[in-house]
DNA sequence: GCGGTTTGTAAGCAACTGCTTACAACGCTA
DNA sequence: TAGCGTTGTAAGCAGTTGCTTACAAACCGC
């Protein structure tokens, strides 16, 4: 057998990475408040203390998990594709995909900084779904879009309730996708 | 002056009541999590050890204030009406409405026998609005229906954002009412 | 090789958590 | 009034939390 480096050794950038990505993980699954900086330093496979210093706080460590993954669909997703791209990922359960809605939602008893980079994503998918209508009050109704999204995220992921929970993509995007027309084509 | 029983004495109900209150304001305004029994004794003005002795633990005082709080508007609350009145319930922002939803959102990192009262609660509310349409999945769109209130005062309460936060009643009725109905009507 | 910086580690601190226990005060019944 | 179950209180226990500190080991320029 070859020798492979299993430990990984004085590489900072790596170490961070890990524990970004252990963190981002284990707030999905527990939220912000059930999740323990020792547990994420242990599924890195890192020192708890090099958390500290690399993000400085649980706090801290939280926004950056938040803004890191919230900002990735956006920035890769046409206009008018959005409602439907950001729909359809949050009913694919399968594996791989991204939970940073899961680590939103699941914190929602959190206030502090976190909220601000809660809104401020807010902001940001309101501001692309706003371009869809041409209504006077597009940014209420874009609004009311980006909340059924984060509904229907938390009765399929967090609350389990049958059978949103396990329908099946397509036909629930049939329904919202009708309804959402319905509420951003009549004018105001 | 005559004396009045500033504190209460040796009135277990009462003391029980006081504690339920306490706790039903703490759960909605930090969430379960972010909420101590200490805290709890203190704003009902009780020893924390009567906490323990009335509901046994935390976790099945915060299923007594959500099973007691939810039940509430569904028993009182004609079925073609419960879209709007919850709708309506959850825009007027006013003081004294309850906020047991607020409970709820604020504490979806937690998971243990809560959830279950949370799904059951969820059932409870998705069958009667059921009811309101004839389609062949009608469960699943009382499901969008539910999940789209849950999503409306999540952005507004726990969210804040703007400009749904602070939107008219009146309006936002309209255009959720409106969007519903075609998610209702039309037979699938 | 050597000094200094960067990276990783172990141990611990102080505060807080849910919960328990031992006990005092009260009030009803006999 | 004596006895006794109920209600309220003070103190503490054991475990966990976020975060800090003191130190060892690896790396880099010289």
């Amino acid at each position: 057998m070859t020798e492979e480096p299993q430990v990984r050794k004085r590489d900072a950038a790596a170490t961070k990475a890990a524990l970004l990505d252990a963190a981002a993980a284990l707030f999905a699954e527990r939220g912000f408040d059930r999740t323990t900086v020792r547990d994420i330093a242990k599924v890195a496979g890192a020192n708890q203390a090099l958390l500290f210093r690399y993000f400085g706080s649980k706090d801290a460590l939280f926004e950056e998990v938040l803004a890191r993954g919230g900002r990735e669909q956006i920035a890769t997703t046409p206009p008018g594709e959005l409602l439907g791209t950001a729909l359809r990922s949050m009913l694919e359960s399968d594996k791989g995909r991204d939970r940073t809605l899961d680590a939103y939602l699941r914190s929602t008893g959190h206030d502090s900084a976190a909220a601000a980079v809660r809104r401020q994503l807010g902001e940001e998918y309101a501001k692309v779904l706003a371009t869809l209508t041409d209504a006077d009050d597009a940014d209420l109704r874009a609004d009311l879009i980006l909340a059924w999204l984060l509904g229907i995220g938390l009765v399929r992921e967090i609350t389990g309730k049958e059978p949103l929970a396990s329908a099946d993509p397509d036909a629930v995007c049939r329904l919202v996708l009708g309804a959402a027309r319905t509420l951003l084509e009549r004018s105001g």
